[in-house]
DNA sequence: CCTTGCCTTCGAGCGCGCTCGAAGCCCTAC
DNA sequence: GTAGGGCTTCGAGCGCGCTCGAAGGCAAGG
């Protein structure tokens, strides 16, 4: 296992400079190896085995099995665990990543659905940044002047 | 109750164009009455009485009684608890706001104890921006190239 | 007087997203 | 052969931040 990652921590740290932020990108470029165990997911990714276990129970991700009944990450997985790990870092609820993912198993004729999914999504991404951006001026203000009181 | 409360709109809509961010500066400038209850507070600043109550009761604002019990929050007690939804709108954990308000309460000894929690906020806020705009652009990215299938 | 309605306290419950522990299987190394 | 480590499933538990309901007090209006 950490030979692997090891290769890997190498491969991305050649490719880019740093190691975070993982993006879909990247993982897509990166000459990622075709199967990979949990451990190993859970290395590059951030993600603990705990929740990559939860996310497959829940249908964010499908992962094949080897003979063993071991957990075999392809690169289409460890894909979309990228993916769901971006969705989940900007606050998308699981219950809305679920509707996106069978949306996709359903085919291409739920492509809208999809898009409009995104684009509330979108959105809520854009409020949530004016709502970061105000609180960050009230919390730089009070940085700024700190001594006058003013309600704090 | 709902005199009081338009009073405010009226108030808010006059000096700013629209009602929603209720900054803590707007709040201060704004000629709000000495005293509100509870039911006018939550109106004023879209915190439900329960959550005011709860607010309360961890510490985080303190609210003066009437001769019948009631709470009457004067104008720092409102400030106080829009100082304190700007820092939950922008995920600052309730136990570290009752740290800063325990802070507070301790006199201006603790001014640079504060001043560190702010800092280490703003770090979070810068943090979590990064984090959004990441997700915004992976995001945008999807809605553009629709069709296109890629980890998703 | 009695209803209406907002207020009070207290404690329990809930929804979300993990997080963990138990019990057991399988493979490798010694 | 056996010890170790990592994997499996399953179900329960947890931390956070509210959220709610019950039971009752007080004040104003009809």
């Amino acid at each position: 296992m950490s030979v692997t990652t090891d290769r890997l921590r190498d491969l991305i740290e050649t490719t880019v400079g740093e190691l975070p932020p993982l993006t879909v990108e990247l993982v897509r470029d990166l000459d990622i190896p075709e199967h990979m165990a949990i451990a190993e997911v859970a290395a590059l990714t951030g993600v603990t085995a705990h929740t990559l276990r939860y996310y497959e129970r829940i249908g964010l991700v499908e992962v094949a099995r080897d003979a063993a009944g071991r957990r075999v990450y392809d690169r289409d997985a460890v894909g979309r665990v990228v993916f769901v790990t971006r969705l989940r870092d900007s606050d998308m609820p699981i219950a809305a990543i679920q509707r996106y993912v069978a949306l996709v198993k359903q085919g291409p004729s739920t492509e809208p659905e999809r898009l409009a999914l995104l684009e509330a999504h979108r959105d809520d991404i854009l409020n949530r940044l004016r709502d970061l951006q105000g609180a960050l001026a009230v919390v730089d203000y009070k940085i700024t002047t700190y001594g006058g009181a003013c309600g704090s």
